[in-house]
DNA sequence: ATCGTTTCGTGACATTGTTACGATACCTTG
DNA sequence: CAAGGTATCGTAACAATGTCACGAAACGAT
């Protein structure tokens, strides 16, 4: 089956999803309306799927190593679905802009990240605005994952941990102390 | 004249392009050869024009002040040229991937950042390879601008701008002790 | 001045998003 | 159980787009 992984997004057509659905194309459009649509629904089933990647973490005791496991989780999603991450963060479809709903969806993760931050927060750890550490972490990760998608961060598999490593640390350091 | 920031990507076609450019389609092809070639220029223009805008700034003697300089140049840039920032460091055109002359132009940036960072470690305001900082502070400055250009970053600019600031300051903070 | 090369315009082809128009299956209601 | 309405689906078509073949024209070199 050709898949967004496998065929990439050029070979998204309405056509081709009918086909190995085994139906005609029309009912593509009378499910999802509009090709928009269509990618809509995959946007959603990514957010889903995130979520449940990150939901089957196994619980971690300390709440810093905590928040790494999940940001490393979220690298993870990111490295193993690069044309539904391109869709889900970038803007891979040009027709497809987020809504009021697809934010929704976008602020579903990051209140899963609120939770770990306020751990940290309530540990001592750092200080601040969880939902404002969460926004400012959510896009470091997000920049991070869409340079190593784009071969930005490195050519050497050591380079591009070691920068990873680097920007959370410094980010969590750079929050104990407030201001 | 129509242009990428007035119709955004769907009005961008090789025909449209030829029309305004007061020649026929295959001229475009003759040129540019590919629909990508063609796109591949407007990403190199594109970084050309950050680069001229980041060499306009002022310059600054407080090394500090000159890095958030230069960030604050970045975000601008990507605010005001939105669909063309998205074909630079997103996936605007899904055909159009970086291949390694687009990594040059993306490195070209870099090393502008490179020497400002450079100028901060040697101040004593921070610590580490300059390279990897600066392609975590890129990075950064890339996640924050993609989420502000979708809207995830928050409604009032306020928070927008809070949220800037907190990532400049706890990066530059956490940098500031090694490891 | 002539020839070869480069450039360019007309027209065509394949693909894609989208929809009109019937045909069919299914579900409700008497 | 049968009839009618509705939702769904397949065939075919249309418009737009990327792309290219095929000459025509322009332009420089000899």
């Amino acid at each position: 089956m050709a898949t967004l992984a496998s065929d990439g997004i050029e070979g998204f057509t309405t056509r081709r999803v009918a086909q190995e659905a085994g139906t005609s194309t029309p009912a593509v459009y009378e499910l999802f309306g509009d090709k928009a649509g269509l990618v809509r629904e995959i946007f959603f089933e990514g957010f889903r799927q995130l979520r449940s990647q990150l939901d089957q973490l196994a619980p971690e005791p300390d709440p810093y190593r905590d928040l790494e496991q999940t940001v490393a989780a979220f690298r993870r999603f990111v490295r193993e679905n690069r044309v539904l991450s391109d869709l889900m963060f970038g803007r891979a479809f040009a027709d497809f802009g987020p809504g009021p709903d697809e934010l929704k969806a976008g602020a579903s993760t990051r209140k899963f990240l609120i939770d770990k931050i306020r751990r940290c927060v309530e540990a001592g750890l750092i200080e601040g605005d969880p939902r404002d550490i969460a926004h400012v972490l959510l896009a470091a990760a997000q920049g991070l994952s869409a340079q190593e998608s784009a071969g930005w961060l490195g050519t050497s598999q050591a380079s591009r941990d070691r920068r990873w490593t680097l920007a959370f640390r410094a980010l969590m350091a750079g929050l104990a102390s407030g201001r």
